[in-house]
RNA sequence: GGCGCCGUACCCAAGUGGCUAAGGGAGCAGUCUGCAAAACUGCGAUUCAGCGGUUCGAACCCGCUCGGCGCCUCCA
């Protein structure tokens, strides 16, 4: 099946054919750079991430930018705030948020612009608009006329009679129309600016997105996405200003990501009732590495076009699920107790079979609830053949199959022991990458357990059941679970 | 006020006209085990918010009602 995707302008699914065969380009809008990122940050950073990978999967070469807003009103506010200079805060949230992408695996993008480093760009582009009379300057604001661009309002399926109709936007006289939005801002004495035709000032933030995806990726470029609010305004005024200017087709393809919400309430800044990426991996019991994967299983459950609710369950639902799969990479890397090899007949259609329903589901528009269900069912059949039985080279090529389609996903890329060692903290060392504390491994050393494994063991071999259950009861009191082998070998996990 | 989305089992979540309504979590029972754990097997929605309509046939299409949410102002 090829692949299609739904795309919000026309609100239908569609084939997806690139402007050039086996390329991509694709403009996703960032963040903002003025404070640390939330969970919805994440999602649209995981959801582009997924496509992204799955593209390249897919055999095109993916062409991914994604910009830093940093330069905005919310950053001087903040840095007026905080009492340092702007660029100290912008500098600060960028390197915060390479943190956090990098806890959840997201790989950075081909080129991530900052809005500071093309203002010229930007300003000769905004020249261009007022040149060709679609943009006009007030008192060294610049103003792009939406009246002069008849498609305003397509993409965001509205007209600008029932925005008018809305009223809830502030008139300001200077303004031709109360929709007009600013391009460029002019700077107070004390605010940061840079010289244009129209005197000192800053680019608005609608203007930025659009010189930076058409000097990155042409005037015209396949996919264009962001979270699902900034379809209107931000993205219908990308489409107008771009447009106007080019004279062309602005993106082919628009994707929007769902929200996360809390309480079925859109998790906002404004509302308060947002979690940090940061916090979530400081409150978490589980290890950075671990936390991080939970965190993608639990995103990539719900198809990306959906809100998705987080509660406190949600990474322990995800938890739950993964060690299922670590469990079987465990018993497909171990050596097999059995003898005979009684599944190795069956395993590649199986692998076939999962293959397909796994390209099927992502070739849905990058269904990946249902890519996670196919997932699991193909664990399931594995389980089974390895009751069966399966020769060592059969197990190795199963083991490549997850680790190859769960990269597509982010997901099963870790070791097992590095997925069942959990850690708690410490609280005094701080890491020297992120600055947070270090979670390091607390309680018996495994030595210990080893040694208690030992000493359990031998009262199993005589017969002691009473001995060997204390000790087991011991170790679980510790959180320390015990799997005896049937080769008579003890396996532990904390 | 305008535009739009959603309501599927205890929880999460696919499915949007036609075989028995995916999958995960939690739960219960069984096989295995000295007992456990893990794995496997079985159980779990005669039903998709409610009501009406279209159709040979609807969770899926249409209408209404109830409930929740979003955008229209900065927002992933």
């Amino acid at each position: 099946m090829p692949l299609t995707l739904y795309n919000s302008r026309t609100k239908k699914k569609e084939l997806f054919l690139p402007l050039t065969p086996k390329q991509v380009k694709m403009y996703v809008c960032g963040v903002t750079v003025y404070d640390d990122c939330h969970l919805g940050h994440a999602r649209s950073a995981l959801v582009f991430d997924t496509i992204r990978r799955y593209l390249e999967y897919s055999g095109y070469q993916v062409t991914y930018v994604r910009n830093f807003t940093d330069v905005d009103d919310k950053i001087l506010q903040r840095a007026q705030k905080e009492g340092i200079p702007w660029t100290q805060v912008t500098e600060k949230y960028i390197e915060a948020f390479y943190r956090d992408m990098g806890r959840l695996g997201i790989i950075p993008p081909t080129i991530e612009p900052r809005a500071t480093h093309h203002i010229q760009d930007i300003v000769d582009m905004i020249a261009g608009l007022v040149e060709k009379g679609v943009a006009y300057e007030v008192e060294g604001d610049v103003y792009f006329e939406v009246r002069k661009f008849s498609q305003y309002g397509q993409l965001s399926g509205r007209n600008l009679e029932e925005l008018l109709a809305g009223a809830r936007v502030e008139v300001d006289h200077r303004k031709k129309d109360p929709m007009d939005f600013a391009l460029w801002k002019s700077a107070k004495p004390e605010e940061p600016g840079w010289e244009s035709p129209w005197g000192k000032g800053r680019p608005g933030w609608h203007i930025e997105c659009s010189a930076m995806s058409i000097k990155h990726l042409g005037p015209t470029f396949d996919i264009h996405g962001g979270g699902k609010d900034l379809i209107f305004p931000h993205h219908e005024n990308e489409v107008a200003q771009s447009c106007a200017y080019t004279g062309k087709e602005f993106a082919r393809y628009w994707i929007h990501n769902g929200f996360v919400t809390i309480d079925q309430e859109k998790m906002s800044k404004s509302l308060g009732n947002f979690f940090t990426i940061r916090e979530i991996f400081e409150k978490s019991s589980y290890s950075e590495i671990v936390t991080g994967e939970c965190l993608r299983y639990y995103l990539l459950s719900t198809h990306y076009r959906s809100d998705i609710n987080f509660s406190n369950q949600s990474i322990a639902e995800a938890k739950a699920a993964l060690d299922n799969f670590y469990g079987l990479l465990q018993r497909l890397e171990e050596p097999s107790s059995k003898s005979e090899i009684g599944g190795d007949k069956d395993w590649e259609t199986l692998c076939k079979d999962f293959t397909e329903k796994f390209t099927w589901a992502m070739d849905d528009d990058f269904n990946t609830p249902k890519a996670l269900a196919a997932f699991n069912e193909f664990r399931g059949t594995i389980n089974k053949l390895l009751g069966k039985g399966l020769s060592e080279k059969s197990r190795e090529t199963i083991l490549k199959t997850l680790k190859a389609y769960g990269k597509t996903l982010g997901l099963f890329q870790m070791t097992v022991s590095k997925w069942n060692s959990i850690v708690v903290r410490l609280g005094m060392a701080k890491s020297e990458e992120s600055g947070l504390p270090i979670k390091g491994i607390v309680g018996p050393t495994n030595k210990w357990i080893e040694e208690q494994i030992q000493i359990r063991n031998e009262a199993r071999e005589k017969k002691n059941f009473s001995t060997a259950d204390r000790v087991r009861n011991e170790l679980a009191d510790q959180g320390i679970i015990l799997e005896d082998r049937p080769d008579g070998t003890t396996r532990w996990k904390r």
